[in-house]
DNA sequence: GCCAACGTTGGC
DNA sequence: GCCAACGTTGGC
């Protein structure tokens, strides 16, 4: 079982869903890095933060398990959908994994803070222009971020 | 295979 | 909503 942290707009990407306690597929983008990542290494299992960007309240804010692996958005491959083509093999589409909601943090962890912390310094997350919207989170870190709730 | 133009991400 | 920092695309 690893670790991961994956970047969500609250409002978008069914986070009211997540709130229910449902199954919600996170939406792989076409960055090749995190398209493999999704690809090669995240597991059924695995544990994540979920990161909110792009809103008031910036940091990690939930934790969700990935429930199903990483698969392809087949619809590229579908020829009765709109967007057929969009992708022309399995290696060049979007990829998906679905993630259950776990719980919610007691508190947001900002950014800020999270680059306060030395024992964080070789977080993926922190440079700045950083892109990535997976990324793995080591043992270490994931349990430093958690005494910081 | 270089690189300018363009598109996207995401903090502010 | 602005724009810096990237990633991707496509002409050459």
């Amino acid at each position: 079982m690893q670790y991961r942290l994956m970047k969500s707009e609250p409002g978008e990407f069914g986070i009211l869903d997540l709130a229910r306690d449902k199954v919600t597929p996170w939406i792989g983008v076409r960055n090749y890095q995190a398209r493999n990542f999704l690809r090669d290494q995240v597991r059924k299992g695995d544990l994540a933060f979920l990161y909110h960007s792009n809103c008031n309240a910036i940091g990690i804010a939930r934790i969700v398990i990935i429930v199903r692996a990483g698969y392809p958005d087949y619809i590229s491959f579908d020829s009765d959908s709109s967007h057929y083509g969009a992708a022309n093999s399995r290696d060049s589409a979007c990829w998906y994994v679905d993630v259950r909601f776990k719980r919610r943090l007691k508190r947001i962890t900002s950014l800020d803070e999270l680059r306060s912390h030395s024992e964080l310094r070789d977080m993926v997350l922190l440079p700045k222009g950083n892109r990535l919207s997976v990324m793995p989170v080591t043992k270490q870190q994931w349990d430093f971020i958690l005494t910081l709730e």
